[in-house]
DNA sequence: TAGAGCCATGACAAAGCTGTGACAAAAAAT
DNA sequence: ATTTTTTGTCACAGCTTTGTCATGGCTCTA
C-alpha cells in the first residue's frame, strides 16, 4: 500500500511519513506541487496526503489534477482556521481533510477510513494468529474462549507489530523504533513493555508460549505449527 | 438511501454531498435545473437538496415539477435575505429550507428531519440499541419502560452518533468533529458532555453501562450481547 | 572463577488521562 | 430585561500508563 505525502514543511512531512510507515505504508514524499504530480505519476500511490499550501503549484491544483486523471483518494492538510480551504478542497474532490495541528493517531484513522470508504481497504478489523485475536481498535485481546483482556496503547502497538510478523524474530532496534519512534525508547523500556504484555497474555509469564525471546536479537511472536507459505 | 444534490455552485454541492455521504447517503449531483430533473427521474432519490438559484430551469420550477410527479421530499437552499424565496418555496411544496451559509450539522439535521417527517424515514424516527431508544427529533431518550428523559441538543447529537456506531469505539477526535464541526471543540468539552449525558442516562454514572470509555482512544456505545462477527 | 553482557523482575516515580464539581459565559425562553 | 437552560472553562483528585532504577540469574569467555 503506497502513500504519497506532500508538504512544504519537511519536518511535518517526515512526521507524517513516519507515522504512515509505522502502519505498513510505503511512503514517497514531495515538497512542492510540481514534484507531487511527478511523483504521483511515477509511483501511482494508493493514497495522497496533501498540504494545501505549496510552492510552485498549490495544493488545490494538485488535487484537481490528480482527480482529473484518477480516483486516487486524497487527504487534505489544512490550517484550522481556514474553513474556506476545506470547502474548496472538498469541492475539488478531496476525500477528507485534517486540520493542523493533528495527532498521528488521527491521521492514521482518517487515512484508513478513506481507504476503507473508497474500497481500497486493506484494513482488517482484527489481527489473528492461531488462537490469539487482537482488536487494535479496542486494544483488546482474546485468547481462545477466554475473557478478553484490555491492553494499554503501547502494549497493543507492540503486540500488533509482533503478530503482524508472527513467526519471525524482530530485533530490539526495529521494535523500539516501531513502538516509540526514531527518537525515543531504549532496551529497558522494551523489556518492561514485554514483561507487562506477557503478564497479561501468557498463562505463565515465566515460561512464555506466545512471545519468545531470542537472546542477543530480539523478540518474536510464535506461530503455531502448521506451516504454510 | 439516495439523495440528489442540486446546486449551481459545484464547490458547495460537493460539500453538501460530502456531508451527506458521511451520514450514509448515496449522493447524486446535478448542476442545473434540467440536469436535476433528468437525474431525479433516473435515480429516484429519497431526498432532494435543491438550490433555488439555478441556470436553465430555476429551482422553484424544479421543485414544482418534482412535486407534481411524486412526493419526494425537497429541501431548499436559499440565501439568508430572500425571505420571499422561502415563502415561495414552501408554497410550492418544499418540505423545509436552509439559508446559506449553513453548517454541516444543520444540513444533516434538517435532511433527516424531513425524511422522518415525510415518513420515508430511513433514519427511522427513533434510534434503538438494546433497551435504549433515542428520538432525535424530540431529543428524548427512553430506557426500557422508564420515563423519557429530555436531552440538550449537543447531548442528543452525541448520543445519536454513538448509537449509530454502537459496538465500535470512536476516537475523541472523530466525535469532537462530528459534534462541534471541524473548527470547534476540545477534549474538555467532550468530557463534560459525556459526563452530562451519562448523568442523564446511566443508572449509576460512576459505573457506566451504556457509554464506555476506552482510555487514550475515545468512547463507545456498548452493544448488548449478540457478538459482532 | 571472575567479569561482562543480556534478560527478567520488582518497586517506585513521573507523566498522562479521565471523572468531577464549581462557576462563568452564552444562548434561549419568558 | 430578567430568568432559566445550556454550554464552556478551570482546577483538582484518582487512577492508569509509562519510564527509571536497582537487583539477581544466566550464559559465555578469559
Amino acid at each position: 500500500m503506497k502513500a504519497l505525502v506532500v508538504d512544504d514543511d519537511r519536518v511535518l512531512a517526515d512526521v507524517v511519513a513516519f507515522t504512515l510507515r509505522r502502519e505498513g505504508f510505503e511512503v514517497i514524499q514531495a515538497h512542492d506541487g510540481q514534484m507531487a504530480l511527478q511523483r504521483w505519476r511515477e509511483a501511482q500511490p494508493d493514497l495522497v496526503v496533501l498540504d494545501v499550501n505549496l510552492p510552485k503549484i498549490d495544493g488545490f491544483t494538485v488535487c484537481r489534477q490528480i482527480r482529473e486523471q484518477s480516483d486516487t483518494p486524497v487527504l487534505l492538510l489544512t490550517v484550522r482556521d481556514t474553513e474556506d480551504d476545506i470547502v474548496h478542497g472538498l469541492g475539488l474532490g478531496a476525500d477528507d481533510y485534517i486540520t493542523k495541528p493533528f495527532s498521528p493517531r488521527q491521521l492514521v484513522a482518517r487515512a484508513q477510513a478513506v481507504l476503507r470508504r473508497t474500497g481500497k481497504a486493506p484494513t482488517p478489523a482484527v489481527r489473528r494468529v492461531g488462537p490469539v485475536t487482537l482488536d487494535p481498535s479496542r486494544r483488546e485481546i482474546r485468547i481462545g474462549q477466554a475473557e478478553p483482556v484490555l491492553l494499554t496503547p503501547l502494549e497493543s502497538q507492540l503486540l500488533d507489530y509482533l503478530m503482524l510478523n508472527a513467526g519471525q524474530v524482530l530485533t530490539t532496534e526495529a521494535i523500539i523504533e516501531h513502538v516509540w519512534g526514531p527518537a525515543g525508547g531504549d532496551r529497558d523500556m522494551l523489556r518492561q513493555l514485554v514483561r507487562r504484555l506477557r503478564s497479561k497474555i501468557e498463562p505463565d509469564p515465566a515460561t512464555p508460549i506466545y512471545i519468545e525471546t531470542v537472546s542477543g536479537l530480539g523478540y518474536g511472536f510464535v506461530k503455531p505449527l502448521a506451516d504454510s507459505q
